[in-house]
Parts: structure tokens; sequence; C-alpha cells
DNA sequence: ATCGTTTGCGACGAAGTTGTCTCATAAGAA
DNA sequence: TTCTTATGAGACAACTTCGTCGCAAACGAT
């Protein structure tokens, strides 16, 4: 009953709702003992940063299923669209799970995984760059922006699938269109 | 020195830091007495749901000064592009100092404000939809994705200017462009 | 100078949380 | 069955936070 991966999923999930969440709020909401808890995470901190431990290997497994590294050393446009459709399509496997807004705020007191997700993050503005490079995004804004606007647009998307407000097979269309073209209305030949 | 109002900012700014901070945490990063705090409001609860209060009102009164009734009433073009522009202007004046994702926790517990913020949505809601009948904003996107979308490049925006990866005199050209074009690069016309 | 107000400081009990422990029970493998 | 292991329930002290209070000092107006 207690796979250690389905309590990990589990408390995130809650901690995703309930930010301060205790002990025993989280145990209830798992469905096991507090006891139980504490025999699988010795401290809530210990339980704290090994989900943003988790949520950091998701980020980095997702960049390297996506293979930016190598569509940006590459260069070759068609690569870079395709390493980029694929990075998004990842973070929003994961948008229901990770609250992106949170990890952050959760291993803010251990630096190793501070300087993880930045690197992480360069990792990613450095693919962004290429892209900009080769002609598929935008020059005039920076790398740094475009990577934050991404996260706005994530956190945004995961607020509204709580909500109930939009439908899960609506998110890839609602996230590229928005990240690519934004809200104003195509040029029309007006008659 | 010890201005209600002041404190208020003051508290405000430091839990946009630290969401969990105790009251002692606040008054020392406010710069008085956890006995002052105390006597200007009389529980952490009441301190929290006056800040979020008070982010409500300044929410309503951006949109009040950017008129975006009247504007959705009219249902003119360029009323409605204009009190766009204003509401978009009054969010980023306020962009630093209110936390728009940790509001919403903050009155998760206080129907009274839930129920105050939603009409608030409602309202600007209304509005994109008006937008997007003039012609203004696409009209193939649910007007509460705009809303959403906005939320979040908000955040993402002061996220990035909390860390000061973006300068304050940038904030208005990205957040207009981001919103209103995204980030694919304008078609040129390749010779 | 004096009075009234506000503030900081320190203390207090009440309440909640944490981490540890014990014990009885349930589940599963040999 | 029997033995091992994992679990739930409960109790425990230590700690933190909260809300309140009393008191002395600082401040401001008259």
């Amino acid at each position: 009953m207690a796979d250690e991966e389905t309590i990990l999923a589990a408390a995130t999930r809650h901690l995703n709702r309930h930010h301060t969440a205790s002990m025993g709020d989280l145990a209830k909401g798992i469905g096991v003992s507090r006891a139980t808890l504490h025999r699988h995470f010795a401290t809530r901190e210990t339980l704290l940063h090994t989900i943003a431990r988790r949520a950091l290997d998701r980020w980095e497994a997702i960049q390297d299923e996506a293979g930016i590294e190598a569509a940006a050393a590459s260069g070759d446009p068609a690569a870079l669209d395709t390493a980029l459709r694929a990075l998004l399509r990842g973070f929003l496997n994961v948008v229901d799970e990770h609250g992106f807004a949170l990890t952050v705020h959760l291993i803010a007191d251990l630096p190793a995984l501070v300087e993880r997700g930045e690197r992480l993050e360069d990792r990613e503005i450095a693919f962004y760059a290429a892209l900009q490079r080769a002609g598929m995004l935008r020059a005039d804004l920076p790398a740094r922006w475009i990577s934050g606007a991404l996260f706005g647009l994530l956190v945004a998307l995961r607020d509204r699938l709580l909500r109930g407000d939009v439908a899960p097979r609506d998110i890839e269309r609602l996230l590229f269109t928005t990240f690519f073209d934004g809200f104003r209305p195509a040029a029309e030949e007006t008659s």
C-alpha cells in the first residue's frame, strides 16, 4: 500500500491545494497514518525537499527527452521547432501534478536545489536563445522573459484546470497558440 | 510611525516573499513590535483578510478607472482598446506590491471575499468577451482563458521583477507585446 | 512641564505541530 | 501455520506560534 512514489505524488497534489498543510493534514489527505508518513520521511523538511527534488528530476527529464541541448547545438530550425513543441508537451503532461509556482518556494532554503533549478533554467534559456537565433522565436525580447512568460502561462493553465474552467484536451492548443500568437486577432483582409 | 496603511503595505510585501511568515517575522520585517502589530490587527487571520480585501479594492479600482464596464457596454472598438490598455497599465502599477498568485489563497477560507473575487473576475471576463465581439481580441479562445493567461503573465512579470531579471521600465512593453503578439517572429517577406 | 497616547519589551498560558516511541494488529512470505 | 514486516493508533515531551497582558519609555500636543 505504501509505495513511496504513491505517497509523494499524493502529498504533492495535496500541497498544491493547501500550501501550509501539516504532517497530520498530509497523512489524512494521503490516506496513511502520521506514523507511516514519518517512517518514510523523517522530517517534514525531508518530505518537502524530496518533492522538490522530484519536481526538478521531472523538469530535467522533460528537457532531456525533448532534446533541447542537441537541438540548440545543431541550430537547425526544424530540430529546434520539434524540440520546443516536445518541451511544451512535456510540461503539459505534468502540469496537473506539479505546482510550478510552489516548487520554487519549497527549495528556497536549500542552496543545492536552488542552484540546480537555476542550472535547469539557464539550460532552457540557452535553448530559447538558440530558437531566437534561428528565427523561430522573436529576438526582440529577452530569452529570460520567454522562459518566465511560459512559466506563467503554465501556472495559469494549471489554475484553470484545477477550477475546471478548461478541459484537459484543450490545454495543448491553448498553450501553444497563446505562447506563439498572443491574443491579437489575425490581421484579416477587410473587404 | 504606525500608519496602518504603511503596515499593510509592508506586510504585503513581506508576505510576497515569505508566504508562511509568522506574526513575529512580519513584525520584524515591518519594523514594529509584535504587540503593535496585534494592536492594529487582533488576529493573524484579520491581517490576512485585510490584505486580501485591500487587494480586491485595488483590483476593483483598476477596473473602474479603466472604465471597462462602460467600454464593454459601448462596444466601441476604440473605447475598448483604450480601456484594455488602461487596465493592463493599472495591473502593472501594482504588480510589485500585490502577489497575484498569493491573494487567491489568502481568502480561500472566507466565502464573502471569494465571491467578491469571482464577481470582479466575471466582470473582467465580460469585458474581454466584448473585446472579442468587437474584433479587438481573438474570438477563438475562451474569454476565461484570456483572463487566466493575463494573470499568469503578471505573475511571471512580478517574479522576474523580484529577481531583478527585468527592468521596471521594460515591463509594460514586455506585457503588451507578449499578451497581444506572443513569441512567434513576425512573418517576414523572405527575399 | 504635564497629560494622554503610542510604542517596545517581556512574560504568560493556550493551542497546535513536530518528531519519537510503544504496542497491538494486519499483511505477506516461507 | 509461523515468522517477518509494515501499519495504525495513541501517548509523549519539546518546540513554535498565538493572543493577551502589564509596565516602562518615548512621543506629541497644549
